[in-house]
DNA sequence: CGTTTAAATTGACACCGTCAAGAAAGAACG
DNA sequence: CGTTCTTTCTTGACGGTGTCAATTTAAACG
């Protein structure tokens, strides 16, 4: 039975995923680097590798994090809809915007494959595809035999996938101006409008 | 007048902007440095900022061809369809679609924002503009007054453009697997499929 | 020719990621 | 207790990076 420490193994690794996640948010993925992540967890330049074996470690971690956190914005989306269909595949696609635009940088590490390539990071794959497999299943509903994976229908799935993503994409990455105005609130209130447009057009 | 000579200035920026292109297309982005770039244009490793200010301005440079060659991929293709809206819209988006999976270094570094902040570079950012306009006009066309471009009602555009965007954006980082196949006419076709879905929907 | 100006080089600095070797500290065991 | 062993952490080094500064080379012009 391990006796409480002063400091435990467990603190250093949560302070240096803390100075990771800071230092994320603060200046972007470039500003993340191993020695300023030591620094800002007040330890040598070289702990860091007892806990990960390099720095796409760390990010596969914070990409992990990053999919339970989208995860839990679609499923309590989901929760809130009313209960059609069409009201639950917007309320998806706008969690999934409101969480790119929320967490922009996290946002940009989950789905950059030269960030962190996830096929070598099980654990934060899994998390992935578990919200893939949401999304899939919450769109796919009624196209085929979910229950039967041999051959539902992915098309209209990646289709409205696509969609969103595109959209958080475009608008994170400033391709969209400020046609819809500069404020958050602004722009949310436009990807509303045009997810809107687009799930109106899919529901045929 | 200036007499030829064996070595002119613009050969030598050219040569660098040549290795620039080569190490982009080899080894992704990330391997395009400086100092790697002198090295194979054959100069001494501050050689390069004589013709560009920093490294993002290279980057500008390769993004604003890259500009030039999607719109070149869109004019052609609009020019190859039939002559209904439908077929110039699903065009459009199979060309961009085509562009990004052909050109994939190029088009990451088009759309992100953190490796070239195009406002900051007038020439790119027109060529930028020149396809957006593109896009916009050949989408656009019908849903509102083009000519007029008080208010054209953008939010169709950025729709479609969202939407073929998003699947070119998940297709080259991976995110859909293999579930259609690994080749690239096998990807090709798949991206056809799911694009032509799209198009059908937005076609009321 | 000399002078002026542009082009290219060499050198330095402060970073970076990470390999290697050693120090410190604690647990395990005699 | 002392001794060994293992984990944790540090210091040091190497080769790489972008870029500023000073200097040399080369071209252009009068």
């Amino acid at each position: 039975m391990t006796v409480t420490r002063a400091i435990s193994r467990d603190d250093v690794r949560a302070s240096i995923l803390q100075a990771s996640i800071s230092l994320m948010n603060e200046g972007g993925l470039g500003a993340l680097s191993m020695r300023e992540v030591a620094r800002r967890a007040g330890v040598s330049h070289q702990a860091p590798y007892h806990y990960f074996t390099d720095r796409e470690a760390i990010l596969a971690e914070l990409a992990g994090d990053g999919f339970d956190r989208l995860y839990d914005y679609m499923v309590s989306a989901i929760g809130l809809a009313r209960n059609s269909r069409a009201e639950k595949n917007r309320a998806l696609g706008e969690a999934y915007i409101r969480f790119a635009l929320n967490n922009p940088e996290v946002f940009r590490l989950m789905f950059r494959v030269e960030m962190c390539d996830l096929t070598r990071y099980p654990d934060a794959k899994a998390k992935a595809d578990r919200c893939f497999q949401l999304v899939a299943d919450t769109l796919g509903a009624g196209t085929a035999s979910t229950t039967d994976k041999t051959s539902p229908d992915l098309v209209p799935v990646i289709a409205a996938w696509s969609a969103a993503h595109g959209l958080a994409t475009l608008m994170l990455e400033g391709k969209l101006g400020d046609a819809f105005g500069d404020t958050m609130d602004q722009r949310e209130e436009a990807a509303r409008r045009i997810l809107a447009f687009t799930s109106q057009q899919f529901s045929k």
